[in-house]
DNA sequence: CTGAAAGCGCTTACAG
DNA sequence: CTGAAAGCGCTTACAG
């Protein structure tokens, strides 16, 4: 464990010289920030986190509070993309499945869940009074009205649960861009079996359907199973896009559009990096989906 | 933010008494003790991590390092476990994706990658070298069979793939306890395809197959799937056990034997406070997984 | 641009 | 069982 001060005499310098190096302090002689480097570099020298911590009033260390399961599927991913910008910002991660974290600088907050107050915050999912990072439904709803559109669907259909109003809207979006009349809308619960009786509706209104948007990857399972059962080819005579592409639905084989898990931390990491560093933020920062082809 | 020597002369102490009692240490008497304890609860102090690990020479901290994907599926339900015993110890868990951690007393590490040298590790899933948690595969295999054989099942087939031997084996165990003859025995590779061939060769040398246990969830796919092109009802002629649990599983209405991966934290970082403790700790500890009922 | 010095809030021998 | 004192390895005004 090389310390400071034996940098600070292999380099000739005071300690303060090569403290305020190793933070990237202004006010140092290229010079001497050369010789520290070199020190450094020949000693293997690690600053001292707590050391760091107790003398500067502050942890580098970040929370991430899980607070319920709403990103329990993607939480790998999650992690993989918080940790990449934390870490190349010397930032750590500290990850509670508690009510909360203390002794960090900021915390990232997964679904409901309390935090210290005093510290920053930072949402996953949409939140109130803090800034938030959410996927951007709207235009995953565009999005895959676009695809459907390009494999030359011209009924195209939506099923939305009560909580895909923004996906529904991109899929209005979709629709009224590509010329197409929106007039084939279902609204269903969450499971599939409410899925499926979208589908037997829509598709005794019009059977001349020939695409559907599916607000969530559930109820496409639902809609899928009619499909079948009618003995309507998949997607040759319907193409069916979901939403939110569960591991399930690669088994299933089911197109949807994808919340992209890792690109959500990348950016939540971001926001708060910028909140720690005192500049403002914007209230939320909404991160595109992407599109999964598969057979449907 | 209340200090430990506002506390001291809050309690009418000395700070080392104070650091005695907050640190559970021996030599205090019952009368100091309380006084510390009520003035701690006035005060509302909580102690400075960093000037304690500073002084201490130890972080509090554990970290949990995701060298690969292995238990990506799991990984919220590990975390939670992980955190539970490690936060009732008075350890905080600091989780990198990247190759490794330091500043940490120890490292709990997932499927591959480096650690730093000099703290101990303890793994998820085999490992050499270092104590792990993992999966009791065998026994497992055992509740499998106990299963189908409590549903009236005696022509009971296996489909392993190459890493299934413990579950392979406990197969073997349960058939042998239940007094069958454990001849049905199809080896596949890792898809559904597989599982789907291997299912197709068991039927044709043992029409009378009434049970199935598949060594893992994707080949269960394809061997439901050759179940039920077959017309063959699912349990009622042949029930289906996998193993693994995927998400994709309950979609599909799998019976599957299924890792605990709360479990499977828990039991991580009981071995991981083991070691710091000075303890000897054992090679490894195996959590046995439970059985989900389904629809096959 | 540089260095001496104080201080961050604890723990830990040591002496009593 | 208790307290005074040193020290953990840094950062940060301050004076130069």
């Amino acid at each position: 464990m090389t310390r400071l001060e034996e940098v600070a005499l292999e380099a000739g310098v005071s300690k303060s010289t090569v403290s305020r190096v190793v933070n990237g302090g202004p006010y140092v002689s290229a010079r001497a920030r050369s010789a520290v480097l070199a020190a450094i570099d020949r000693l293997g020298y690690r600053p001292n986190q707590a050391a760091r911590s107790l003398a500067g009033n502050r942890t580098d260390c970040v929370g991430l509070v899980v607070g319920d399961r709403s990103f329990d599927a993607g939480l790998a991913d999650l992690l993989r993309g918080v940790d990449t910008v934390l870490s190349g910002l010397g930032l750590r991660l500290v990850v509670s499945t508690g009510a909360s974290v203390d002794g960090v600088d900021g915390v990232l907050r997964v679904g409901g869940g309390g935090v210290p107050a005093g510290v920053p915050v930072v949402s996953f999912g949409h939140a109130v009074g803090v800034p938030y990072v959410a996927v951007d439904d709207f235009s995953g709803g565009v999005a895959a009205v676009r695809h459907l559109v390009g494999r030359g669907r011209r009924r195209i259909a939506a099923i939305a649960g009560g909580g895909d109003v923004d996906r529904l809207n991109g899929w209005y979006r979709g629709m009224g861009r590509a010329g197409l009349s929106a007039d084939l809308v279902v609204r269903a619960e969450a499971d599939p079996a409410s899925g499926a009786r979208a589908m037997s509706v829509l598709l005794s209104s019009e059977p001349g359907l020939d695409g559907v948007f599916v607000g969530s990857d559930v109820l496409a399972y639902g809609a899928l199973e009619v499909l079948r059962t009618r003995g309507l080819g998949v997607p040759s005579d319907v193409a069916v896009v979901g939403f939110g592409d569960l591991p399930s639905s690669s088994v299933v084989g089911l197109t949807a559009v994808r919340p992209d898990h890792e690109s959500l931390g990348r950016s939540a990491a971001h926001l708060m990096a910028t909140v720690l560093s005192g500049s403002p933020v914007p209230p939320f920062t909404l991160v595109p989906p992407s599109l999964v082809l598969r057979s449907t």
